[in-house]
RNA sequence: GGGAGCAUAGCUCAGCUGGGAGAGCACUUGCCUUACAAGCAAGGGGUCACAGGUUCGAGCCCUGUUGUUCCCACCA
């Protein structure tokens, strides 16, 4: 005899036991198996000191519905989380709390005191998202659990930047940075966000040296880097100044003569031809100021306040100084006009601030080798991107991809395996910490005091979390990984960089699917952020509706890729879902004698339907799940539970097991149980809390005691589950059913009062074996199956199926006029449709070219159509 | 300036290697039928944005149009 279950099902009670009980377990554990095939995801790390949003909850939701599905199909699965250090974001946390509690900045700290800050942060909540994501159920390898700034990790970090070095990929240069004056660090570019901002275009005149009265007029958007102006451009061909080209300008306010070159980057046709060149504060000018051998002159120092090259503008912050620049050249007469514009500004990714591009000295990566062979293992389809259009996204920014800048002027993070000789001058790139300066044997060195970019080494994730550089067992086993699940807004950041890593570093694609999920969006399709205040909290909604219910609606009725906005309903509806099953469980559990299952050899009718329903479900979901289509996968398991199982099945079996026959009682046990565990094997990967208590609870199948669903095999289609006549007699069956409800409910009468049904068909064994199903489907008192018309039709209504007409004693009830009404409408309907497929069937083309399955099954379905068609109309007339 | 997505029932969205228009929610009606009212049964509601084209056949493929969203891009 099997327990039974609460009335009530409860996640909150259940879902803490269960995951203990998996985890002590080891259920998690990803074990190399020479026996089994690897099945590998690395789990995008979040910040360690981070909080779980929907986000997370989406990306985690769709990796352990992939890695429990590979699991249950025997591979030897492992899903391996972590946590990233998180360079900015974890320092501006730390900071912010210094200030806060102590008044201190990290300045006062100092770097030393500063990191041990930092470091005891990341002790104190580095394990709070790790909690929250278990809350999920997600089946993670927990004792493989990564940091980027773990001792392996981080020699992974040195020996790559040491091993791009010496091949020359990585470089220190002066170049035109995205520069944050609020985070006073380097960006790369795709951390930049560009913006349209409302703006001025301020039209400047700057006089030209010896011939008095005469100005060339420059446009700016940034009127206060002027101040750093080196030259003024013109297109060669200009007419307008080529006496000009040669000549020099008095810079207004720096009284500093600058040359006017001649340079194809000016657009003749833009402004008025007039460029001003500042090769400090712009990338173009850079490039202009490199081909004339302009003078470069940086003004604005690292927190955008004008330096000691702006005379007497020193001191200000880049926007007072703009505003005082404006004003003075406007007293000299030297402002020509101010025009609105609309431009798009960049501004820093974390903090928002406008971002300064400066010239500086930084680290690169040279892309352009790398990404030669990450493009290649794209179109060469090693890699493959789900949904397929977003290949197009990464190779379109792979193809026009710029250097990397790499090095940023923080503290947290992976310090610059480079060091400085005071006395030679020449760097030393090391893996480990040298004692001396390798080219002069000195021991004044000193470490580049920058640290590398975040996404450095989040893109080693896929090999340095499985002991690369090392060769170690894991490596070998689980390396390359499988498939790597991540939103579609980190594609630039993190997907392409351990593309070319991997490739380059391990030479091999470090995964070979990339599937891609969208964004969760609010109920109004706004994205959530904390300003709107419209984010939803994953960890409240499991809390009340159940991890299940809330994994359940991220992806149910969503496609790969696409954005899906959050309802609250749903995770309702969802949580209704898994009370639905829990009450079907319920039911079959109170109904059962056996303690073991075991499909009988004897099927009924019914049986054979359910069945081979499943066989079907179980096919169809396993292909969807191999394609990745996991919120169509999880729409049949729902529909498969809800509209066949229950609504139908269970009901079924009533009769049996309420019966008096023992041999039938059992019968329908096993079949229920069996039905009911294979079922819930397709639906753990998405709700796995439920289904395994349920499982727990279920009698099984000879062999298997105790265990876990989570580690149960996969169900696979049978050819011996498969039975068509028992489908199509099934569905003869319950048309007759449907009809009688509904010409029961149109007439409102209640299930109280019963009635006598008259069946004419001529599938009499088919009725005569669904007698009891209709005696309580279709509330009838007797049933008498004949094959010909009765003889006295007073006092009876009749209804038509395909197969049957149906009598039943309510003619009272009837209303003549809206039956015939009814009648009429259904008529129309159904002969539209045949003359539809006649024309169809007519057609010659249609009969010549459509494949011959298609055309019989059109057939048939006139067939059955012209029979229906002549039963209403006949009724029709009885009217 | 380039590129991509989306436009299907009142709302939110599935569906597509081209072959009888779907779900959830909402709405209407009737049911406390001993698994479940977080439920059961029944019902209404759609020229699948528009215009062409390919095809025996198009929501699905092609071209164009309109609307909408997003990504990328160093025009001062």
């Amino acid at each position: 005899m099997s327990k039974e279950l609460p009335k009530i099902y409860e996640p909150q009670e259940v879902e803490g036991r269960i995951y203990k009980a998996w985890e002590d377990n080891g259920c998690f554990r990803g074990v190399r198996d020479p026996e089994k095939k690897p099945f590998t995801i690395v789990m995008p790390p979040p910040n360690v000191t981070g909080q779980l949003h929907i986000g997370h909850a989406m990306d985690d939701a769709v990796q352990d519905m992939l890695i429990r599905y590979k699991r249950m199909q025997g591979y030897a699965a492992l899903y391996l989380p972590g946590t990233d250090h998180a360079g900015i974001a974890t320092q501006v946390k730390v900071e912010e709390e210094l200030r806060n509690t102590e008044g201190l900045s990290r300045h006062d700290l100092g770097r030393e005191k500063f990191l041990e800050r930092v470091w005891e942060w990341k002790h104190k909540y580095g394990g709070r998202i790790v909690e929250q994501q278990k809350k999920l159920g997600i089946s993670c390898d927990w004792e493989r659990s990564r940091f980027t700034m773990d001792e392996g990790l981080s020699r992974a970090v040195r020996h790559v930047f040491v091993s791009l070095y010496d091949k020359g990929l990585i470089y220190k240069g002066s170049r035109i940075v995205n520069w944050c004056p609020h985070c006073v660090t380097a960006l790369s570019d795709v951390e930049v966000e560009y913006q349209d901002k409302p703006g001025n275009l301020w039209h400047l005149k700057y006089p030209i040296v010896g011939k008095p009265g005469r100005y060339v007029i420059v446009a700016t958007t940034r009127p206060e880097t002027m101040l750093g102006d080196t030259g003024v451009a013109v297109h060669p061909d200009d007419e307008r100044y080529k006496d000009l080209v040669g000549k020099k300008v008095l810079l207004p306010l720096m009284d500093r003569e600058i040359p006017i070159v001649a340079d194809e980057y000016v657009d003749l046709e833009f402004g008025t031809g007039c460029v001003k060149m500042t090769p400090a504060h712009d990338p173009n000018d850079f490039e202009v100021g490199l081909r004339h051998n302009l003078d470069t002159i940086r003004v604005l120092d690292d927190h955008g306040v004008v330096n000691e090259n702006g005379g007497k503008y020193q001191g200000l912050d880049r926007y007072e100084a703009r505003k005082a620049v404006v004003a003075d050249l406007e007293a000299l007469g030297l402002l020509e006009k101010v025009e609105p514009h609309q431009h798009n500004v960049g501004t820093c990714s974390r903090c928002h601030s406008d971002v300064e591009p400066i010239i500086s000295a930084q680290w690169f990566v040279k892309m352009e080798p790398l990404a030669k062979e990450a493009l290649r293992v794209v179109n060469d389809g090693e890699i493959k991107f789900v949904p397929e259009r977003f290949a197009k996204t990464y190779t379109n920014w792979m193809e026009n991809v710029h250097d990397w800048c790499i090095s940023r002027q923080l503290w947290w993070g992976h310090q610059i395996p480079v060091w400085y000789c005071a006395d030679c001058g020449k760097m030393t790139v090391s893996e480990e910490e040298p004692t001396q300066c390798q080219h002069c044997g000195s021991k004044h060195i000193e470490q580049d005091p920058d640290v590398l970019d975040t996404w450095f080494s989040s893109a080693l994730w896929p090999f340095s979390t499985l002991g690369w550089p090392e060769d170690t067992e894991d490596f070998q086993y689980f390396y390359p990984t499988d498939v790597l699940v991540t939103a579609y807004d980190i594609i630039f950041f993190w997907v392409s960089r351990m593309i070319f890593s991997g490739c380059e570093h391990t030479k091999k694609p470090p995964f070979h699917t990339v599937l891609i999920h969208g964004l969760v969006r609010d109920d109004k399709g706004r994205k959530m952020s904390k300003s709107l205040g419209n984010g939803i909290d994953p960890l409240e909604m499991a809390d009340k509706y159940g991890a299940d219910a809330l994994r359940f609606n991220l992806i149910t009725g969503n496609a790969p890729g696409n954005d899906t906005r959050f309802f609250v309903e749903k995770c309702e509806a969802m949580r209704n879902f898994a009370n639905k099953i829990w009450n079907a469980s319920r039911f079959v559990l109170m109904n059962l004698t056996i303690d073991q299952c075991v499909l009988p050899h004897k099927l009924e009718q019914e049986d054979q339907w359910i069945l081979s329903r499943l066989n079907q479900v179980v096919r169809e979901v396993t292909e969807n799940m191999d394609a990745y289509e996991l919120g169509v996968a999880s729409a049949k398991v729902y529909d498969f539970i809800w509209s066949d199982y229950c609504d139908w099945y269970i009901e079924l079996t009533k009769a049996r097991l309420q019966g008096d026959d023992e041999g039938a009682k059992l019968q329908a046990q096993n079949v229920l149980v069996y039905v009911l565990t294979e079922t819930l094997k397709l639906l753990h990967p998405f709700m796995p809390f439920i289904t395994e208590e349920i499982w727990q609870a279920l009698p099984h199948a000879p062999g298997i005691d105790g265990g876990f669903l989570m580690l149960q095999d996969w169900p696979v289609y049978q050819d011996a589950l498969d039975f068509p006549e028992a489908e199509s007699a099934m569905e003869s069956v319950m048309d007759v059913i449907r009809a009688i409800r509904t010409r029961r409910a149109e007439m409102n009468v209640p299930p109280s009062k019963k009635a006598a049904l008259t069946i004419v068909t001529h599938k009499g064994d088919v009725f005569n074996a669904g007698k009891g199903f209709l005696t309580r489907l279709a509330w009838a008192s007797s049933i008498e199956v004949r094959e010909d018309e009765p003889a006295d039709l007073t006092g009876l209504v009749a209804d038509v199926t395909h197969d049957a007409k149906v009598y039943m004693p309510l003619a009272e009830l009837v209303d003549i006029e809206k039956e015939k009404a009814r009648l009429a409408k259904d008529l129309g309907k159904k002969q539209g449709e045949l003359k539809g497929l006649e024309g169809k069937l007519s057609n010659p083309g249609f009969l010549n070219k459509a494949p011959a399955d298609v055309v019989a099954a059109e057939q048939e379905r006139a067939e059955k159509l012209k029979t229906l068609i002549a039963k209403i109309e006949e009724q029709l007339k009885a009217l």
